[in-house]
DNA sequence: TGGAGTCTGTTATATTATTACATCAATTGC
DNA sequence: GCAATTGATGTAATAATATAACAGACTCCA
């Protein structure tokens, strides 16, 4: 699945996530966009909704944030599984895939019969500059 | 660590948790203690962070929910990383403990310099009994 | 006995997310 | 062409989740 042409509002959404140093909230992003004519909290979780499923945004389930994804060529959906360090003092993310972690998680999965659809991994703590 | 003598509240939360099929909501605990005579979220939410803190309660940041561990005698604290797999349909979580999954993490935290302080990793789809 | 610490109760408020309804524009099928 | 459908948008209202601020009660123990 390729990404389409965004729309004027979730390119706007798009823009501020990808000049954002770390994750925002919507309701963050709906200030920074109040210029550009934003007024009202559905016009941002809008836009999310579709970044999110083309894969160049990622929401983050333990801040209630969003990122701009790591890598703005590639389509995150075919790397798997995504996982994400972020800093509790300064905000920052690294994401971060791994195969092996991957494969592991998976196959015990397969071995509970339980079908994935979507999988978090979240770890927070500090890091390297902040520590 | 093991776990102190609970308070009133925090037994009466647990017990909560302990007896339900799946995670709860903390405005669901509350309306189920208000026969107890909970009134404020706040008295769900101070038991919570108390019996997360001993290790006995998980929070499940994908849900904004909250279950009681799946190993009632030993601390959770000292499995490292849990694993959680969530159902969409039926709500049944899974829990789950790996040392592979743990050790490749915790080694791509440390190529990273990156300190781990808390790991959140969550699972969604469909349980054996729902697909 | 009187601090220190912890737990509690209560009100108010902040933060995050969704429902419901109306409009507009592009697309499709006939 | 033109109704019908689909998707994006705008707006107001509200729901769901979480915390702040302040006060009172209780235990421990030096």
């Amino acid at each position: 699945m390729s990404t389409p042409q965004l729309t004027k509002n979730q390119a706007l959404v798009f823009d501020v996530l990808t000049k954002a140093e770390s994750p925002l909230s919507a309701y963050t992003i709906l200030d920074k966009l109040r210029d550009q004519g934003f007024r009202a909290p559905l016009q941002v979780y809008r836009a999310l909704e579709k970044l999110l499923e083309y894969g160049v945004v990622h929401r983050l389930e333990s801040i209630n944030s969003f990122v701009a994804c790591a890598h703005p060529d590639e389509n995150c959906h075919n790397h798997g599984l995504v996982a994400f360090a972020i800093c509790e003092s300064c905000g920052q993310v690294i994401e971060f895939h791994d195969h092996e972690v991957d494969h592991r998680l998976m196959d015990w999965l397969r071995s509970q019969k339980f079908k994935p659809e979507k999988a978090t991994i979240e770890i927070r703590g500090h890091c390297a500059t902040c520590s």
